[in-house]
DNA sequence: CGTTATACAAGACGTCTGTCTTGTTGTAAA
DNA sequence: TTTACAACAAGACAGACGTCTTGTATAACG
């Protein structure tokens, strides 16, 4: 048998297999951030997208192929999101879309991140998905340069403030809050989130750490 | 048979068996830091430990109770160290010695983080975790809040940074940088995490965000 | 129409899992 | 010395797992 390219193919076309292999993509990140990765099996993405283990395996050869297209699409997710909301904005416009879409405001962003801190862990082990997160790192992290760029060249940020280090630690911090509400209720409400954003991009414009009071002081912990 | 605390008890005590229970729970995060925590099972702790699936069992009655115990030993750890680098010392150098003790410098502070990561997502299905890390969260905040009111106390920060909400920022940042680390090489080697930590405590002596640069700009992404 | 590859379903199998259970050994109080 | 229990070891087992395999239906081409 020789399976190389044969001219003249003919296979029965589905409506959507497409649609069906996100569909169990979905399926797959909603069971890790209801179940964890431990409760992630063929079996359990099949049933939770109401179909067999067969057609799981049929658009997915292995676990792993599942594992890490389940983490292409969540970073996916997160990066048309922001596309819609930003538009053709820039500067501190796009700047603050970029960061809201990353706070778990939504229930939504809140699964992301849970699903964040799943891949972020699978990829001490798993080479494929540590890569991913590299690339979706970087990437978030050039496209909110590029916004402080500008809202600096139109004066929307201090002219002070050194970009390149700033952005990379504003990032850092969005990572710290992010992942620390995952364990921590009092960080899932919006009021708070609200509050820290406000705080980070009140003090983006001074450039000054004294700025940073921000109406907050009510939280005590 | 009645087992109800009967007087007079006779058995045969261990030398030390804090210290097999102890050596258990290393192997067990050394598990999970190699290979992750979906390989960490009572029958691979035993061979990490080399002993035998029932010693396991004796000391930890459950799965779980293995990962809860696994995971205050790694807060503990960190906890420990920072007390005997910290000492006497405070306000500036104790929160420096804090920090630094945070950031994954060694190897061991690095799989101090990765088994992090792996428990902070089993907070999302163990709420015991999920309570241990919020503890710990705390635990932290607090120690770098208390060094920093005594820090600015002495004039070593800027006098115009308000504490509590920086200090949470403070905290974030670490985080997100620590995470970071984990799936970014070049965010492993000592260099660049110098250059980072000294850019941050630069920030927090001033107060101002144009004293960032402190001698960063090799860094192309 | 027959051919062929795809969409999908499910049986079978060997492995690994956690836990229950039944051990054996050694020590210290009675 | 007997006794009772902790320290430790390992057999047994039911369930869940990933994957290999074999099956049927269907749609597009020759």
């Amino acid at each position: 048998m020789d399976s190389t390219t044969k001219e003249g193919a003919f296979p029965r076309v589905s409506d959507s297999t497409q649609e069906r292999r996100e569909h169990i993509i979905q399926a797959a990140t909603g069971v890790i951030a209801r179940e964890g990765l431990a409760a992630l099996s063929v079996r359990s993405v099949a049933t939770a997208a109401g179909c067999s283990r067969g057609l799981v395996e049929h658009y997915f050869r292995n676990k792993n192929a599942l594992l890490v297209a389940s983490n292409d699409w969540a970073n996916a997710t997160y990066l048309k999101r922001v596309q819609t909301a930003v538009g053709k904005k820039s500067g501190l416009q796009a700047l603050e879309l970029r960061l809201r879409n990353l706070i778990p405001y939504t229930d939504t962003i809140y699964d992301e991140w849970k699903v964040r801190v799943a891949f972020w862990h699978q990829g001490v082990t798993l080479p494929l998905v540590e890569e991913a997160n590299n690339r979706s790192f970087y990437g978030v992290y050039h496209a909110i340069l590029e916004d402080m760029r500008q809202a600096q060249a139109a004066g929307e940020i201090a002219a002070g403030i050194p970009l390149r280090v700033t952005s990379e630690l504003l990032l850092m911090t969005m990572i710290g809050l992010c992942m620390s509400s995952i364990n921590d209720t009092k960080l899932r409400r919006k009021a708070p989130l609200d509050r820290r954003l406000a705080m980070i991009l009140g003090f983006l414009k001074t450039g000054d750490a004294a700025a940073l009071e921000v109406g907050d002081p009510e939280t005590e912990y």
